[in-house]
RNA sequence: GGUUCCUUGGCCGAGUGGCUAGGCACCGGUCUGCAAAACCGUCUACGGCGGUUCGAAUCCGCCAGGAACCUCCA
């Protein structure tokens, strides 16, 4: 490869070559939801920005393993010690059965995921399913003196860990820093440090998600899900983690020193981080009560929201800023996105009426190296896109005549935006894709049309604009072109 | 308070020393029965104040404003 991949590692925050472990293998593991609400706008963040990566990475040859794990377990309400476990609370409030709490909220955000075309990840584990690895890795870490056991349950030594390594580089914060910072919290009598985070939690006798282990019938502590799932699908090193930036600290620190403190290295080679989304300026979150979930999105059902927005719309909206910035929700950005799509897809679509001419005076030798030095470029997106768009503009000059396009101009124009914008952005129309009726409402429509342009033929303009506008009215987009019409619907 | 980071034109967003993305909106033109779309053109910005440099949105300092993390959150 000319210009090889780059990504942007949290560990020493800089951009470096992405070169895996076992070319042509390629191992990546993100961190998934915790599945006790329904998805929202910033669950697609991580969602998108990785299936980029899982696309473009097979895409440029690699045969990835994507794992991105389910936290139905351990992920705690409050502080990491003192909550009560989230899908629990949910469980409790609704009556229900835990693990039906997390079935019905997994089917939801499947359901979102492929709204957006998101693709499924190779494995898809349960922490609930990994007790066993999750209690083993539990005992590795007691064995090499990093944890104790306090009251049925067990702790992560902090301070005795950060005597031989660096708890908090991936962060860049100090154990002194956290000491003087951590506030006072109730029950934290059983833990030698403040700073310290549990592996294990016992059970207290209401709490129903509970499995048997040395200490006590209990549960294991959140970060410990990721270490021991991902060192078991994955290997005890391997290339990428990713997730939301806000994950760096508490929770992928303390994944860095269980693996540590349990196999004596550091496991992952590439820390990725997407940034948040926010609303008028501020995090999107379920904290803060501020989200919007995709399904009222995609229905255009929020008090916030002035229209609906399609998952393709979501999609690009997202595409069109790069992983590592923030994003601001907007009805006008939502809006502007959704055009811009339209802009894209239609020219796509109409590539294939290009007029072939003997002479070229089209410019599109450097696009494709163009859009591959964008996305080399920790997967920049925004500017692929831009390049996409210099290339819409020369279809629709080529369409209106004024340049025109060799057979192999028009070919490549096809390769690059299968290849980015359906392939690698994974952009699909959502009206035409997928959709079996398609050609029979498509030849519907253009028998209306057709009965418009023999109105127009006879001046008849109050028939023809009153289907116009009616078609107008039903989201359609009615074009008269020299010798006919075009048509398309808006979604 | 500590750590990290951000501030780009009406809006969204790229861009890490010179060649000053892109989208949306607006305005003018071409085209059209009228439109729409498209094309062409216009608008050319980098929070403030200093400094480094032949040259800074881009590097350094100070100031102002904002955010994330430090407790669950993608």
């Amino acid at each position: 490869m000319e210009h090889p991949l780059h990504i942007y590692n949290t560990a020493d925050r800089k951009k470096e070559q992405f070169i895996p472990l076992h070319s042509p293998f390629a191992g990546m593991y993100v961190c998934g939801p915790t599945v006790y609400g329904d998805p929202h706008l910033g669950h697609a963040r991580p969602a998108i920005t990785f299936d980029i990566l899982f696309r473009y990475l097979s895409h440029v040859g690699y045969k990835v393993r994507y794992v991105r794990n389910i936290t139905d377990v351990g992920h705690l309400e409050n502080d990491a010690d003192q909550g009560e476990d989230k899908i629990a609370k949910k469980a409790r409030l609704e009556q229900l059965e835990p693990m039906e709490v997390v079935q019905y909220y997994l089917n939801r955000y499947r359901t979102a995921m492929e709204a957006l075309n998101v693709l499924p990840p190779s494995i898809e584990p349960h922490a609930s399913g990994h007790i066993i690895e999750q209690i083993r890795m539990v005992k590795e870490i007691l064995d090499n003196g990093y944890a104790y056991e306090s009251k049925g349950s067990v702790y992560f030594d902090v301070e005795k860990y950060n005597q031989k390594y660096h708890y908090g580089k991936l962060s860049g914060r100090n154990i002194e820093d956290m000491l003087n910072t951590t506030r006072e919290l109730d029950g934290q009598e059983e833990k030698r440090n403040s700073v310290d985070f549990a592996l294990w939690k016992k059970a207290s006798p209401e709490h129903i998600m509970r499995w048997p282990s040395p200490w006590s019938d209990g549960f294991p502590g959140w970060h410990l899900e990721c270490s021991a799932m991902s060192k078991k699908y994955l290997g005890d090193v391997f290339d990428i983690h990713g997730g939301g930036m806000d994950l760096i600290f508490p929770h992928h620190e303390c994944e860095i020193a269980q693996s540590v403190a349990a196999g004596g290295k550091e496991t992952v080679r590439y820390w990725m981080h997407n940034n948040m989304i926010t609303i008028n300026g501020q995090k999107m979150g379920k904290s803060l009560g501020n989200f919007i979930t995709l399904e009222e999105l995609f229905l255009g059902k929020h008090a916030l929201l002035e229209q609906a927005y399609s998952p393709m719309t979501i999609r690009f909206f997202i595409l069109q800023a790069q992983y590592r910035s923030t994003l601001d929700f907007s009805n006008e950005a939502l809006q502007a996105a959704e055009k811009g799509l339209g802009r894209i897809l239609e020219a796509f679509d109409n590539i294939n009426k290009i007029p072939v001419s003997q002479q070229s005076s089209a410019d599109i030798k450097t696009l494709k190296q163009q859009c591959y030095d964008a996305m080399n470029d920790d997967l920049n997106t925004p500017i692929a896109i831009s390049h996409l768009f210099e290339a819409v503009r020369q279809i629709n000059s080529a369409l209106a005549g004024q340049i025109t396009m060799t057979t192999e101009d028009i070919s490549e124009l096809q390769t690059v935006f299968q290849t980015f914008l359906v392939d690698i952005m994974g952009i699909k129309n959502e009206v035409k894709d997928g959709n079996a009726a398609y050609e029979s409402f498509a030849k519907a429509v253009d028998m209306l049309l057709g009965m418009r342009m023999q109105a127009k033929l006879n001046k008849d303009w109050a028939t023809s604009d009153k289907i116009r506008n009616e078609l107008t009215a039903l989201g359609f987009e009615i074009k008269d072109t020299k010798d006919g019409f075009e048509w398309k619907l808006n979604k």
